[in-house]
This record gives C-alpha cells, sequence and structure tokens, in this order.
DNA sequence: TCTCTGCTTTCATTCTATGAAATGTTCTGT
DNA sequence: ACAGAACATTTCATAGAATGAAAGCAGAGA
C-alpha cells in the first residue's frame, strides 16, 4: 500500500492506516487474510490491529468480515465542521449550482486520491446518495487539474501508479500523452473531461490556490454531456474559473 | 481520555486514536500542547502520533493549530456504505418521517457516546447541516434507551463520567435519579426526553435489538415541545416502537 | 534585551510490536 | 461423513520501535 518512506517512525501506527485504507477501499466487508493481503502485512500483525481497532469502534465485524466502524463518523464530522475549506466553499458552491443548474463541488487531493469535501446538487438532484468522503481517482475527471499541479515526482509516482489507463468511454492513454495533457492543462487552467470516470459524464474544473499560490483544491460542475453541452462549454470555463478564483480569494 | 485497560497491547495505536478523539471533539483547531494535555500524554509523544497522522492525511495543521484531515472522510464514507445498519435504516426512516412529519434518527452506541448514522427529515427541516457523525452524550435524549441497556459495568462507568449533571432544561439529575430512570425505560421500551439536550426540544426512542436480542441502536423522533406535543406521546410511542421492531427484523 | 512559553530534536532505555510456528477452527469438495 | 485445505488465533523469543527526560530553539511579550 503504502512504500516505506524513510524517516517516518511510528511503524504500528502507520501499519494500522494502511490496514484502515485497505478497509475504507472495499466495497463490502473483508476477511483477516484478505485484509493481510492487500495491506502487505502479516496476518498476525494485522489481527491484532484489526483488534485495536476494533476496541476503539473504528472497525466492526462480524463472524468472518472486518468492515469500517461507526467511530470513523466523528471525524469525518470534525473535518466538516472545522475545515475553512469546507466553510468557504459551501456558499461558492450555491452561487455556482444555482447559476449554472449543475451539480457543483470541490475537492481536495490527499495522497494520490481526491476526495469530494462539499457538493451542492444541481437542477436534477441525480441520486440522493451524498458521495461526501467518496475517494476518487486523481487521473480522471476532475482530478486532472490537481494531478496538472503536482510537483514532479508526485506527477511520476502518479503516473507509474495509474498509467497506462482507458477511460470509461474506452480512449486509451499513455504516460506521454496523460503528461502531454496535464501541461495543456496547466496553461489553460481549466480541466474538462467527458467519459473520463462515468459514461455520459461531462465536467469542467478549475484550480483553487492557497495564500501562498499552491493548488489546494478544485471546483468542479458536473453533469450529463448534454447538460454540458459542447457549446456551453467555454462560457462553463470562465463561470468556474470565477468560482475558483472567489474561493481562493476566501481562504 | 480512556482508561488503560489491561491487556490492550497496540499502545501507540491506542493513542494515536486518543490524539484523534480529542481533535474529534474540539470545535476548532488546537495547539500541540492542549492536545497532549487533554490526551494525557507527552508532548513528545503527541507531536510524533500527530506527524504520523499528518504525513497520511488524518490531521492537518497551519502554523499553529491541528485538526482533522480530509482523510477521515473516507472511512466515514466506507461505514455509511458498507453498514447493514444504515442500509436497513433508511427505508425505516423514511416511512416513519414521513408517518410523523417528524426527523427521524437512528443512533449507534460507541463507547460512551452515540453518533448519528441515518436520518430523515421531517416536515419542517429546521437546518441545513447534516449531523451525521455528530457525537452526542450517552445520558441525554434518545442516549437514554442505549444507556438503559448497559451492562452494569458499562452503565456504572457511564456514571462516573457524567453524574451528576443538569439538562439544558435545567432538571438536576443525580446518579441514583438517573439509575431509576434507566430502569423504568428499560420496562416500558421508549424513552421520552424534554429540553435534555436543546431546550425547546422532545423527543422518544425506542430500542432496536440484533438476532442476538443485544441492544445495538435507537430510532428516535424529535421535533419542537410543540410538534411533539404531550397528547401524541402515547402514538408516537408505539408507532416509534414499531419501526424500531420494523428495523430489528431486518437486520 | 530578557523571560516565558511552546515546539522540536536528541538519545539511552524499556517493553511493545513483530513474525515464525504451533494450535485450533471452519470451509470445501468428494 | 470424511479428508484436506484454508483460515483464524495463540504463543514466544527477539529486534527495534516507541518512549520520556532533557537540551536546544524559536517566537511572543514585557
Amino acid at each position: 500500500m503504502s512504500d516505506k518512506q524513510p524517516g517516518n517512525n511510528m511503524r504500528s501506527l502507520d501499519r494500522a492506516i494502511d490496514v484502515l485504507e485497505v478497509l475504507e477501499d472495499a466495497p463490502r466487508g473483508l476477511r483477516l487474510t484478505e485484509i493481510a493481503r492487500r495491506a502487505g502485512l502479516h496476518v498476525a500483525t494485522t489481527l491484532r490491529i484489526l483488534n485495536a481497532l476494533e476496541a476503539r469502534g473504528r472497525v466492526e465485524r462480524d463472524e468472518t468480515h472486518y468492515r469500517a466502524g461507526v467511530g470513523l463518523l466523528f471525524g469525518a464530522h470534525a473535518y466538516l465542521t472545522t475545515s475553512p475549506l469546507v466553510a468557504a466553499a459551501r456558499p461558492v458552491l450555491q452561487d455556482l449550482a444555482s447559476e449554472t443548474g449543475l451539480t457543483s463541488s470541490v475537492f481536495v487531493r490527499t495522497g494520490y486520491s481526491r476526495a469530494v469535501i462539499a457538493r451542492v446538487e444541481g437542477s436534477n438532484p441525480l441520486r440522493y446518495e451524498l458521495p461526501i468522503g467518496e475517494r476518487l481517482p486523481l487521473h480522471l475527471g476532475a482530478g486532472k487539474i490537481l494531478a496538472a499541479h503536482l510537483s514532479d515526482a508526485d506527477r511520476d509516482e502518479l503516473l507509474s501508479r495509474v498509467a497506462p489507463f482507458v477511460t470509461a468511454g474506452g480512449r486509451e492513454m499513455t504516460g506521454e500523452d496523460f503528461t502531454a495533457e496535464l501541461d495543456e492543462i496547466r496553461g489553460s487552467g481549466i480541466a474538462v473531461s467527458t467519459d473520463e470516470r462515468i459514461i455520459g459524464g461531462r465536467s469542467v474544473a478549475a484550480a483553487v490556490h492557497d495564500r501562498d499560490g499552491a493548488v489546494t483544491a478544485a471546483v468542479q460542475v458536473a453533469g450529463t454531456d448534454e447538460s454540458v453541452s459542447e457549446d456551453r462549454l467555454k462560457a462553463l470555463a470562465i463561470t468556474v474559473r470565477n468560482a475558483a478564483d472567489q474561493l481562493s480569494r476566501r481562504l
């Protein structure tokens, strides 16, 4: 899961997080052996970690399977209520959604993934389920605008993890293709994606900068390829960039 | 924070969770020394834990303060999408809310607190903010129905932590009062609360049992003391109990 | 400038965390 | 029903991670 980064002490804690990440990425419960395999840990070690986490409500189990526990809710709640970014994002998304009629979201990068941290549904709210906290790829959709501003080392690491890949729409991308696209995105400041993560879906995203100019988040509008039609793209690009800039200013 | 339970290995992991819990309970960022103080740990230890957590996105910091990190969202998402209880609760709450017009919730106990794991707003949705994952007391409101079914040891531990206490409405409760009320609640299977956690608020709650008969969750309807009027209580008690039983059967 | 408070680093020691292996348990297929 | 495999748990000796004291820094305030 995570490469052994030299200089990082606290091995058992680090491994516990490995275990948690395995659980977080699984759509259903997993057995001990499988968790150990995916986390790259010894079974005995994995068991001890799971027991410790279970004792604290961070993990739940039935007879045979382990899954995420209720205790994990507290952390998310704390993040959503204390993060200045989340607080700043809400009103911006509200405006963006009512102006465009599209579902508007803010993403943040963590490691080599991203997470939705705030979302306002557009006029036709597709699904009820709130996707906050879903782990999404950094190389597809709005993730690209975040990927485009990675350091060289981080970008290479990302490439080595995902490239080459195929989008949901069937487009094949090599590492070179992807790097080139990221350069383009960085130039224009806008990432447009069609059929990348979901077929029939299209999105427009722009980067949010913190006070130091570092890219910390992305603002996105998304919809079907009909609601985000080709001839709206130019206008949407401007709108989304404005929203992103507005959010940047609020930080 | 957590008593040293003998036989629990994985000390550093356990302490890391102590640190996380401190952060989760803080309405805003905290300084290193303060976190160490609240968690009952040495500053150096606390710092190492925070660094390890920060490296994994579980904690964020600005110049001086630490707070919960984005990485914590993933766990909550995983819990909400994989927990059978959450899945079973949703339709039951939907029915309950439309039948009563009241905000309907399911709570789960973790340690000596509880968490909202599912909620459907009633006819007058008070607040936009989604409270899923909020840590709430076990001795007030719907928490009582969970407290009423604790083991003797756990109940004593809870008492030692909170009793004596005063409700939001100003009622003073000693440990004996509280124990007596819990006995009553256990007998009737229903917990009614007025002005306990919030002034002007009233709720009715019933217990959910798993296959083994253990109490695993609580179903609650809540509103103002006007919307949950005295003369509705009898009918609501039956409705809520039915909902709880229905949920029990789905597990 | 000096002092106080809080943060970070260093270091020797201890005892936690570790993995191999043995033991116990639950599936699977015949 | 049985044998064999796969999985889960416990035990144990050892390595080295985690620990806390103390020293070294940095920043705030007087």
